[in-house]
RNA sequence: GGGCCGGUAGCUCAGCUUGGUCAGAGCAUCGGACUUUUAAUCCGAGUGUCCAGGGUUCGAAUCCCUGCCGGCCCA
């Protein structure tokens, strides 16, 4: 039993008991719709260009959830909102008889099943009649206000279904995600790639530098992490002779909370086989062009104010350059710790936090270039130290065959040329467990000996891609939050 | 982790500077009128853990301290 905690839904529950004595059933089990809002809507326009005026659309049943009421004694409007959108329903005494008394016990937020011809009113608006209504559930708990809304963040958030019923940017953003998950399964599908499942929960929290999630598998008495990427499994699958594979699927990162970082978070990963990173290049601003299409019409969007065109091709940018032009500080003439943290000492970075040389380069790159970089662009080559799961390049083993994809100063995907050599890899990975161990405050990729056998067995020539779903969500809804893009978004317990 | 801002009715907010008719408004709700309204309108009515706990005071939504939750900025 639900505590009549205030007037209002001691109102409402009076409500239900009395339409339940006068013989209605207020939880029925279903109903027959014929049109969605949209759909009747859409019917009613197309019957109006043949018959004008004298349009009118039969025998539609519609069904939604009351979020306006405007009673006029006789006559009655509500606005019904369902999946598709809104739709003014009308009630007159005369045209419902008895059933007009039923009114009386409905409310804001009650979902309502309606039957009856569409019409144009007087006003102008689209409108069904209602020769027939049919109570779907009776809510006993008040909608937000229906002007101002819902605006309380930490309530959108938390009751995300409040957001939805009241907020039109809350529907559009969680429609519009779901169409690019939809778009970029398509996309992926379309070249060839087939789409796999790997676990979740891992005994090496490897293929990445994160702070994992630990747990415990009581059955097997075994300490269990969430895994933090999904690149070992799948390369193992690439090792199995799959060719192209894709997951999109959770990672979990064990830390805090921002703008740009909620603990669990989408990822698109994929490998293909016989390809380099210049291969999946092409193949990222051909993605993101073609879903930005595909869910907006347009390659082009606005985001904070800046027009953003994804139009393939995209800038490569050589890393060492770009720090070069804007810090002047070369890395490779940097190779050391100490040389590099008073390079960038002397630019004005903070270097207090940062530890090993690639924690101190990744700070450069965050602090002077990413924020530059705002159209569609490819960042090229990283140091071997911030990259042990890629390919050196041919003409200079200090740097490997790796790119990120920048948009709007934020990090949209990261990706290389696989390494492949079991030998190298197996000594990157003990480089990293090292730096690890000096470096206890900072994140490394952790050694897999599963992954490092399998890989022994020989992986071909792989390009690999891992893009963030929530962040590419962020860029086409507009949102620099991604708690906008996340239905629902970590927050601590109350 | 640091700084700043916020938390008052179901929702959106005012009141806090200057402690004392300050428990307020609008929407929503309740009662009444109204058969083409659309933030419907008109008449009338009731809202409450003022985030929590402690302190100062004759007296605290208001001042002080601590905590919780959220937002923004910085690290």
């Amino acid at each position: 039993m639900v505590a009549p905690e205030n007037e209002l839904i001691r109102a409402r529950l009076e409500k239900l008991e009395r339409l339940r004595a006068r013989g209605t059933e207020p939880y029925p089990h279903r109903f027959d719709r014929t049109h969605t809002a949209k759909q009747a809507i859409a019917q009613f326009e197309t019957a109006e260009q043949k018959d004008g005026a004298e349009a009118r659309v039969e025998a539609v049943s519609a069904a939604g959830r009351i979020v306006a009421f405007r009673g006029m004694g006789k006559a009655t409007f509500c606005d019904l909102l369902d999946g598709s959108g809104r739709l003014q329903v009308m009630f007159r005494q005369n045209v419902l008889g008895e059933a007009y008394e039923m009114l009386r016990d409905l409310d804001l937020g009650d979902w309502l099943g309606v039957d009856g011809p569409i019409f144009r009113t007087r006003a102008g608006e689209i409108t069904l009649e209602v020769h027939h209504l049919t109570l779907l559930c009776k809510s006993i708990r008040p909608l937000p206000e229906k002007w101002h809304g819902l605006t309380d963040t930490e309530a959108r958030y938390r009751q995300r279904y409040l957001d939805l019923i009241a907020n039109d940017e809350a529907r559009r953003i969680a429609v519009l995600r779901s169409n690019i998950v939809r778009s970029m399964r398509r996309f992926m599908d379309a070249r060839g790639f087939m789409e796999v499942e790997t676990p979740v929960l891992v005994p090496v929290a490897a293929g990445g530098m994160a702070h994992p999630f630990s747990t415990h598998y009581s059955a097997l008495n075994r300490d269990l992490f969430l895994r933090i990427a999904t690149e070992l499994y799948l390369k193992r699958l690439i090792v199995g002779g799959l060719e192209k594979v894709y997951e999109i699927g959770k990672a979990f990162r064990n830390e805090g909370v921002d703008l740009h970082h909620n603990p669990e978070y989408t990822m698109m990963e994929s490998y293909e086989s016989f390809v380099d990173y210049t291969d999946v290049m092409r193949m990222v601003e051909e993605l993101v062009s073609t879903v930005a299409i595909d869910v907006l019409g347009a390659a082009v969007v606005n985001f904070g104010g800046q027009e953003i065109d994804f139009t393939p091709p995209w800038p490569r940018l050589s890393l060492r350059e770009e720090i070069k032009k804007r810090s002047g500080i070369d890395f490779l003439q940097h190779p050391d710790i100490e040389s590099l943290k008073s390079a960038m000492h002397e630019v004005g970075i903070d270097v207090r936090q940062q530890a090993s040389w690639g924690g101190l380069l990744d700070k450069l790159i965050s602090s002077k270039v990413e924020p530059t970089l705002t159209q569609p662009c490819f960042l090229l080559d990283y140091p071997v130290e911030m990259s042990p799961l890629a390919k050196r390049r041919k003409d200079d083993d200090r740097l490997v065959e790796r790119f990120e994809g920048f948009v709007a100063g934020m990090e949209l995907c990261n990706a290389f040329s696989e390494l492949n050599d079991p030998v190298d890899q197996r000594r990157r990975f003990e480089e990293q467990e090292a730096l690890r161990s000096v470096f206890k405050d900072e994140e490394k990729d952790r050694l897999d000996e599963d992954f490092l056998i399998a890989i022994e067995h020989g992986m071909p020539p792989t390009g690999g891609l891992g893009i963030g779903v929530d962040r590419l969500t962020m860029l086409l809804s507009g949102h620099r939050n991604i708690r906008e893009v996340v239905l629902f978004p970590q927050l601590r317990s109350r």
